[in-house]
DNA sequence: GTACGAACTAGAGCCGTCTCTAGGTCAAGA
DNA sequence: TCTTGACCTAGAGACGGCTCTAGTTCGTAC
């Protein structure tokens, strides 16, 4: 049940270059297990190791406060209340985030009325001529 | 009431630096007026077309696009119908950002959860003893 | 008149995050 | 045997979005 770095790249939407990135940038929990001729074997809880990372990454948490994160996961318990702290303060952040593109969006909505309005009207005109 | 490119760039957050840049990536609505020396003068309508523009690159337009639309307006009256799809498909680019957003907080918050409650359990063991 | 601070321009540099290249290994199939 | 395709490494390159530098010009205050 070993996967392959294309397979891997498959089914987590990355791609072979960000896959070897990421090892390279020591984001990956375990060390990647390698097959014949030096080749990754991934396991399934590479993958979903992976997909947490993802998750970090799309919720904007840069590369080295990953790596921070997982250097905490590798040294094992007893340091939880850090792998706590960095996870509450990215969560403010995403919070934050959140709020700022709610706002965007009000905005972006707004304009988007105001102008879906007035092309309407223009239309009606033109179908009333 | 005409403002410095310094007190535009206090009241909008964005640098002097990031000031000159957007202007000259042409995504600033109208020519910016020039007092003596040759020095920028803002209006307030400067300002809230930058206010606009923030908000569309907090959100994830790129430069490129906010260019495209500020070019439009420019042209004038005539294509609005353009404007309005440049604004809709961000709009969609936004709401799925904020779907994403809302799963990597749940994950986030998941995970919160179980290291709170599990540091919980180790401080309540340290008083019992 | 000179020093200071804020502005000007053109263009180089930086940072983060990949992405691609070059040159090579290896296994399986035609 | 030759080809193909997936993989390997190290390192260069690309890209977006600023950010900074160098050298200059102003206007005002001492």
């Amino acid at each position: 049940m070993g996967l392959s770095i294309g397979q891997v790249a498959e089914r987590t939407g990355l791609s072979v270059h960000a896959l070897r990135f990421y090892e390279k940038e020591g984001i990956l929990a375990h060390q990647v297990h390698r097959g014949p001729g030096g080749r990754r074997v991934y396991t399934q809880q590479d993958i979903d190791w992976l997909r947490m990372c993802i998750m970090l990454r799309m919720s904007g948490m840069p590369v080295p406060e990953i790596r921070r994160y997982t250097d905490l996961v590798r040294q094992g318990d007893g340091n939880e209340l850090q792998r706590l702290d960095i996870l509450k303060e990215h969560q403010e952040r995403v919070a934050q985030q959140m709020v700022r593109l709610q706002e965007c969006m009000d905005l972006i909505t707004r304009k988007v009325g105001i102008y879906q309005d007035y092309v309407n009207s223009i239309a009606a005109k033109a179908v009333g001529q």
